[in-house]
DNA sequence: AAAAATTATGATGCTTAAATCATAAAACTG
DNA sequence: CAGTTTTATGATTTAAGCATCATAATTTTT
């Protein structure tokens, strides 16, 4: 299933999602990349506005890299996003 | 061809590349996205740790996204870039 | 080469990410 | 349900991002 990544908001719920699937807790992912817990908690949350530094190490303890590629549409237009909340 | 970005390093440098691929000054793409081209500047050469807020309006701009994928193999060990500088 | 445009760099100020500690709240487990 | 584990939150401190202005260095154009 792919992952779209424009916000950080889904990068939360990305890793939140990966994590979960690997049967890892958020301690057991702060170990592995250096991060503390509570900084994921918040990155998962979509509280934090992580730095791309940050990410990386995230990136790198889950194995995970960013593909960079032109935007697929979505199924809802940007102004329908604003009312949905899919933005 | 695909853009695989683990790094800060790697996001400046795709940025750059398909900003110039779309003959875009970097003026031009401070404009799009909002941040500052002294800014962009910095991400570009990899001077920067950039959020992933500012990163988000930069993908916007030029109309990109990331995809989490798992990380492809490298033709090179990781201890072997210690001396390539690919990593 | 001179002029113009583009990019890089350096400083300041404000804001905030992240480390760190403490603890509260929620989710499991026996 | 009590106890444990996991996750969330809040405060404090330090470091750094980003806006902003100024200007230097580089590249492009004429």
């Amino acid at each position: 299933m792919k992952r779209l990544v424009r916000t950080k908001k889904d990068l939360g719920n990305s890793i939140r999602e990966i994590r979960l699937e690997r049967d890892m807790t958020q301690k057991e992912l702060a170990n592995l990349s250096g991060i503390w817990q509570e900084t994921i908690s918040k990155i998962e949350t979509g509280t934090a506005n992580p730095r791309m530094g940050t990410i990386s190490l995230l990136l790198s303890a889950l194995d995970l890299e960013f593909v960079l590629t032109p935007r697929s549409k979505s199924s809802l237009k940007d102004w329908e996003k604003i009312f949905t909340n899919g933005l």
